[in-house]
DNA sequence: CCCCTCCTCTAACGGTGTTAGAGACGCTAC
DNA sequence: GTAGCGTCTCTAACACCGTTAGAGGAGGGG
């Protein structure tokens, strides 16, 4: 059986996992398949856009239309889609970096459409509701990138992280001690995003109270 | 006079404004500063701490410290340095993309110790007052981001936006009949920070409040 | 005069994405 | 049966990349 643009992908996505960005490159992708580099260029125009296949393929699953319940608030429903957006980059290695630097896929639509929906039907302005989804979408991506940065500088050497002067910098002070008593020890991105996120919430929340009460 | 570590910077950061982060090549570098490629090495360990010190210079005027005025609102002030923030990132060519790979630089110190004193004066938490530096920071970068990949997309070739079956999408297609009617005509990236941004502060103002009315 | 440090050089290694162009396999039409 | 054609893969090569080894010039201090 012939080379799949398919096979193509998954091995680039098992690929990624194994050795990273820096690590992925075509040569080393066609070894794994069994076949010379040039290769792939009859299954893929570009390393750029294969890399948009594989953000596609990493986030593909997170786009399943999982409606709101009747009953159900929207903005317990919100967070749950954001979380497992995260989850989703987090989990796989160098996903956010690969997210990045991609052009939107088609792929997206109907999620985008349907969480656009549901905030409209909560009282949002259209123009509000695309202005959540963006504001919601940067978070995360912005969280997951900062985590996965850090995780791969850590990888590296990890020199003591606050151990600054207590007289110039107090407030650092103050905040390790806080951070020296708790279970972890370390700062919890997951706790940091989750954090992020009830802000973003609160505000969408305070929103749209104030919608609701302008168009009764 | 030969050359300083510090003229090997202003040229990545020039350079890095005229190539783009795909054209910052050390030996295009180089040749700007009519001096052979491994001759850099002895100004700089890595092209990945050059990378450093370009994103560190490109924010370094804005962590500037500028203490919140007496009878200012803290949120106002929070939502301005966030501002400004954004502008020198949006403002330099894939500084986005520089500052997303980087080590955090120690210099930024002051800076983040002033914010966490006054979110602290305010009546957070140190924990509430750090992670909520956390989350404006990662929306920041993650608005940031979409907008500068955006332009780069839009670089090469933009397809027609909004032209997609009403039917199918019928929120997109309603979105897009509202910004129809509007002056910029296409997505404004700025309203969309500053919405989002508004969205975090007013969730922070809710957390406020909270903490305010707990502690007395 | 010698040494030493600062700074720059040439040469080279092993990698990268990508293109040109040839050729093997299998199906279809004559 | 064979000629043609689309599909898929190959080798060879180009122009670049980050980085290292190691030599050498310039200038000051002993």
């Amino acid at each position: 059986m012939a080379l799949t643009r398919d096979d193509v992908v998954d091995a680039a996505v098992d690929l990624l996992a194994e050795v990273g960005l820096e690590g992925l490159s075509l040569r080393r992708l066609a070894r794994e398949l069994g076949v010379s580099a040039p290769t792939l260029y009859w299954h893929v125009a570009d390393k750029r856009t294969l890399l948009d296949h594989v953000a596609e393929r990493l986030l593909v699953d997170q786009w399943q239309v999982t409606p709101l319940a009747p009953g159900e608030d929207w903005a317990e429903w919100l967070r749950e889609r954001a979380t497992r957006q995260y989850r989703a980059l987090v989990t796989h290695r160098d996903a956010a970096r690969v997210l990045a630097g991609n052009r939107p896929t088609e792929a997206a639509m109907p999620a985008v459409e349907q969480v656009l929906g549901t905030l409209v039907g909560a009282g949002f302005a259209p123009t509000e509701a695309f202005a959540a989804i963006q504001a919601v979408g940067n978070l995360v991506i912005g969280s997951a990138l900062e985590y996965q940065a850090e995780r791969e500088r850590d990888a590296g050497h990890h020199g003591d992280p606050a151990a600054h002067d207590p007289v110039r910098f107090p407030q650092h002070a103050a905040l390790a001690a806080v951070l020296a008593d708790r279970p972890g020890h370390g700062a919890d991105h997951d706790a940091l995003f989750r954090h992020g996120l009830d802000l973003m919430i609160a505000g969408l929340r305070v929103q749209q109270a104030g919608a609701v009460a302008r168009t009764g």
